[in-house]
DNA sequence: AATATTTTTTAGACCAATCTAAATTTTATA
DNA sequence: TATAAAATTTAGATTGGTCTAAAAAATATT
């Protein structure tokens, strides 16, 4: 049985290791966690001794599967609760964040095995991120970044890389949103800003803007 | 900002204070919480810091307003979250305190009262208790025990006074439930026992099923 | 009313999770 | 490769919530 902060830990390590390889180190937990670098090296001590994370003095940690499956656990439930309040709670995909990091803390297999058949089992949640099912597979949809996007080839967004809701706002704004079908016309050598076809509207975005955005080809 | 424990200190004290008039004693509390009667008074006195409760030595404590009004908004969360399984998450009604116990701390008025409009403004709980809208006010219906229930006089069931799993699991046996009809045939003197029509069947129960049993005349 | 019992509080300790400050190890740089 | 800088760990303290054991107050009983 885990805390509150275990269940924290396990998921910002979870996180850390998707986007870089090998082992996670301390102050990027930190960072993620908001806590002091010997706070996290405390915590680290502690899932050591639960044999959830592999960790070695100063070289980092990574998750056991145990580590893994637990995380998922907490991804699992994270989803689908954000799920359930853009879906039927109107909840905007920039608000579901902060509820949903208490949400999925509650401990009820009941709870979350209905709440993924009351939404008709989701596979992805609002930010097009996977669901991990029941048995905590998910699969991602094979996606690149919008930077990636060859010139006049159509694709669709599916997911963003930057959650801020500053980020998501931003993208409200310009009408994209997942499942908009996006088109680049034309790519400026000068600073890679794009001029992109997003729905019905013609518009430009920065770089930094399409090197958060998540394209199906 | 309350943390869980007194959160939980704030509910216990709010129960308590409904069935008991006057202050509420320590061992009641420490009863109801779990806890050593040692902790329930260093509780008291941090929940009397905050101006929740009036506390003075050995006299128990009772809620301040504002310490009522804290304690409304977390029973206003527990059962519409308890409506919530319920009514769409295939919950039987002994099986959602457990889980409501957990959901009732979830912050997030906006959450609270996008529920509340999705479950379309519900009055009363699966166990027939009333529902605090979003001022805090309730009504609870003019109820009595099913002991006090005149001979062939029609009632309905509208609560019920013992929520453990046990006495529920009961009365669904006997088809027993918010909403069933009842009518008392015949009264025994010597022990108490009711015999009784509820729904199309006549079965007996005891003083104590009786006493635990809210009516609407 | 005096004494016994029960309830409540105090004092001192513990645990999980955190912190600061200092020590140590690793990594980068001159 | 020696040294400086950065990252990490250790040591010791703090906070919230709990505990046990002992003391004090309230209540019940003779």
């Amino acid at each position: 049985m885990q805390t509150l902060s275990t269940e924290n830990y396990l998921k910002a390590i979870y996180h850390a290791s998707q986007s870089a390889s090998g082992t996670v180190a301390t102050t990027s937990i930190a960072n993620k966690i908001g806590a002091k670098p010997s706070s996290v090296t405390d915590m680290f001590k502690k899932l050591s001794d639960q044999k959830l994370v592999k960790y070695e003095k100063y070289q980092g940690v990574s998750l056991t599967n145990e580590g893994v499956k637990t995380a998922l656990r907490i991804v699992r439930k994270h989803r689908l609760w954000e799920s359930f309040l853009v879906s039927h709670l109107n909840f905007n995909w920039d608000e579901v964040h902060q509820v949903a990091e208490q949400l999925e803390h509650i401990q009820s297999e009941k709870l979350t095995n209905e709440l993924e058949r009351f939404l008709d089992y989701p596979t992805h949640d609002p930010h097009g991120d996977p669901i991990p099912n029941r048995a905590l597979f998910m699969k991602s949809y094979n996606k690149i970044l919008l930077t990636e996007l060859p010139l006049n080839k159509e694709g669709v967004c599916v997911g963003v890389k930057d959650n801020s809701s500053d980020f998501l706002r931003y993208l409200d704004r310009r009408q994209i949103g997942i499942g908009t079908p996006i088109l680049v016309l034309h790519r400026e050598d000068f600073d890679q800003s794009l001029h992109i076809q997003a729905g019905n509207s013609t518009l430009m975005i920065t770089q930094k803007t399409a090197e958060n955005i998540y394209i199906k080809p």
